[in-house]
DNA sequence: TATAACACTGAACTTTTATTCAGTATTATA
DNA sequence: TATAATACTGAATAAAAGTTCAGTGTTATA
């Protein structure tokens, strides 16, 4: 049990990274089993036989990339000692991310379009809920620090990911460096506003 | 002269009306001609007498959507003295017309799927560029009024829209309350930021 | 070594799609 | 009234898509 299964893992892989890159220059729809077929040099059916359809392969790209990214944050956040700190560093860690990582794109596409299985629906709302919580707990240690003043976290949650979702658009038409420095000023609007310190709260 | 432009006007409209509501309930791929044949009653063919494609069609319902927001905007623009009132009336003024219209997933889609027509991608190109201008104007009247303090207008353009970008994203799953109170939010911490008034500014 | 499990092929199947076009009926024009 | 322009039909086209499956060779198991 051993030459079966590295030989598994590796056409799984094959299948994986070619479908990513298509993925992410054409999108989910505009990408067809065909072109998948084309890149790889294997069947259809060894597709099919290693996911379980074309929805399958992309969450399963989809994960993939959620664990991955989780993995590379957690080395990085003890670099960031407060909340504002970490604030900034998320922010930095997206838009490096995005621009380097492809499937940016296609995830919008896929999480937009309305035909997915029930169970696919459901695993994307879990996603998106993960999200917010690891925004809420960013938000949480901010106000136990005495670092921000808020009573609204979840709301704030979804201010934070709202923001970080509209740059992801915005920064496909930038380039490095100006996507950084969205990304940071992003981060200074949200923590310190626009308006002139004549607070009325 | 006179018949003939009274029926294609109502039968264009009829094409238009019955492909809003498809778009927007199914997507702009998911939402075939077939589909609008069978909403609307009338043949393949008559819509592509009327339209030049499908793009056309959606292209069509996006700048009939603009205009329209334009219009009802500078109506409400008036009742709004301050800049920062202006900001807030038109987060309001977003929540619910994207809570009341329909187009704004396919839209998403439409922009962010790669198969378009150079002429197409132009178009969108504009339209984008069309949304950061109002938003420079905007926030440049603050300045001027010494309401905001700021010299960066263009990436505040961008912050702002990819505020409003990402909550058209997240309100699709909300209620109509619940979404105007996170577009005001939204608008709090744009103006105030979260973070306690210890500026390093 | 015989049998079972596995990895894989690739053509065939089924749907679905956008788009066209020869032809028809209605309305305007001269 | 004759002719031209216009509004429309609907079947045909043609390309593309996702998915399946009978069959082939290879590797593990007993």
């Amino acid at each position: 049990m051993n030459k079966k299964k590295q030989q598994t893992e590796q056409t799984k892989k094959k299948i994986a990274d070619a479908a990513r890159a298509l993925f992410a220059q054409k999108g989910y729809k505009a990408t067809s089993i065909e072109d998948i077929v084309k890149a790889t040099g294997c069947s259809a059916g060894n597709i099919y036989y290693h996911f379980k359809n074309k929805e399958g392969l992309f969450l399963y790209l989809l994960e993939e990339w959620n664990t991955e990214w989780d993995k590379t944050w957690l080395d990085k956040e003890t670099l960031y000692p407060t909340a504002i700190d970490k604030l900034y560093g998320m922010a930095e860690h997206l838009a490096l991310d995005q621009l380097n990582h492809p499937l940016t794109k296609a995830a919008d596409e896929f999480f937009n379009n309305s035909e997915k299985a029930p169970d696919v629906e459901e695993r994307i709302h879990e996603m998106v809920k993960g999200y917010l919580d690891f925004n809420r707990q960013l938000l949480q240690r901010g106000i136990d620090n005495h670092e921000f003043e808020t009573t609204n976290v979840t709301g704030l949650a979804i201010i934070l990911d709202s923001l970080m979702l509209g740059l992801n658009q915005h920064s496909r038409r930038m380039e490095r460096e100006e996507a950084l420095e969205a990304y940071r000023l992003a981060m200074d609007v949200f923590l310190h506003g626009i308006a002139k310190p004549t607070r009325t709260r």
